[in-house]
DNA sequence: ATTACTATAGTGCGAGTAA
DNA sequence: TTTACTCGCACTATAGTAA
């Protein structure tokens, strides 16, 4: 609110700054907003300061691609208007973290996996999954999850050993978009996982034993 | 962007104003929003201002509720994000304006679709359709449609009468939000209908023969 | 053409506080 | 408890203009 730029950096990505580089005129950037030319540069100034739009500067112009972190910061906001207005429901699931033996990251480690991650959900995951205990009093929310369609990543067999259909669900933990995944074939689990396109634990500050609120939402 | 005030709004439509009056204090909302008190105390009185939201004051406290524009101006902003990070292309198409029969009135009228349009489109359409006459250039892209999956409106039978399915494009209209809406057993035409939750001719000063480019986003 | 500096006018924020 | 006023300060916008 009080330093709010998500509204030039929308207009940016609408003018095809999202994934490449765009030429963009401070003075049309201006119009599109309905400010002047000057603050439309001050503005550009700012999100470069913030490191949410790279820069390419030239005597006849600017080019303007939005960064990474940017880019994050409209999928968030998406996300937010997404849960607003797709009939949804949220299921608020609790659980303490504890530390699994790599199995979880082997897993979303392997490439046709990854693969379908990336085009399936809106962001490209952190190699490893955060695992959560799920809190007894949430195993009902949880087990939900196994009736309900997500978004689905399919199977296949990689050197002998079979990798089993596999649902996600768009989440929000602590206020960062991220995914649980479950198994099409479940067995009965209390152990949710957890990825996202950062390392969690250090994102987040979080260590074994620490109780987070995952919110799920399914369609 | 100079009075923007589609973040509050946005905020408070997440906590729960959306639909129904919520209880809101400017100190939670502040809150939310990483402002003070006094600020978002003024945000409100802004957005009521500009008739976003609707109020209701007691003494111990008030309750928020945003209005049909409020509401418009969310879902407008959410389309822009979804077009933005949905994998859809976008269909320009040009026509110009003429007068139809009222079928399309006729049509859209029936019960039984426009319970099947609130549900499916995000927005209750006005009971009339512009008729646009596709330019010819234009005639491969406005075919495309015809082989495209769009939201799926069943068909029906009243009263010994046969009313078909029929697919609807989310679009775009001068920066207003509509769509087109096409039957999916197809005849060949040039007449593309296009419905919108406001009178499109009033609300654009719109009239027969006016050229008008409509925005078409396929999946 | 551009971007972006300076100076000034205007708007917004928050502390204190009334109702 | 609330909401929302005034007022001082800071931020932001625009016009003019340099580079």
């Amino acid at each position: 609110m009080k330093g709010d730029h998500t509204g030039t950096l929308k207009q940016l990505a609408i003018m095809g700054a999202l994934n490449s580089f765009a030429d963009i005129t401070s003075a049309r950037l201006g119009e599109s907003l309905g400010i002047s030319q000057q603050a439309a540069s001050k503005e550009i100034l700012k999100l470069a300061e913030q490191k949410l739009v790279d820069r390419q500067i030239g005597q006849r112009g600017q080019r303007i691609m939005i960064s990474r972190s940017g880019q994050e910061l409209l999928k968030r906001e998406y996300l937010e208007y997404k849960l607003l207005f797709e009939p949804t429901r949220n299921l608020q699931i609790h659980g303490a973290l504890f530390s699994g033996l790599g199995e979880g990251r082997y897993y979303i480690s392997q490439p046709r996996y990854k693969q379908q991650f990336a085009k399936k959900l809106m962001f490209t995951p952190y190699e490893g999954t955060l695992n959560v205990r799920v809190a007894p009093a949430d195993m009902p929310l949880f087990e939900t999850l196994t009736f309900s369609e997500g978004i689905r990543i399919d199977g296949f067999v990689s050197k002998g050993r079979t990798f089993g259909d596999v649902k996600c669900f768009l989440a929000m933990i602590q206020g960062l978009e991220c995914s649980v995944i479950i198994p099409v074939r479940t067995h009965y689990t209390d152990v949710m996982e957890v990825i996202a396109s950062r390392h969690l634990r250090t994102q987040l500050s979080l260590k074994d034993g620490d109780m987070v609120e995952v919110s799920v939402s399914i369609a």
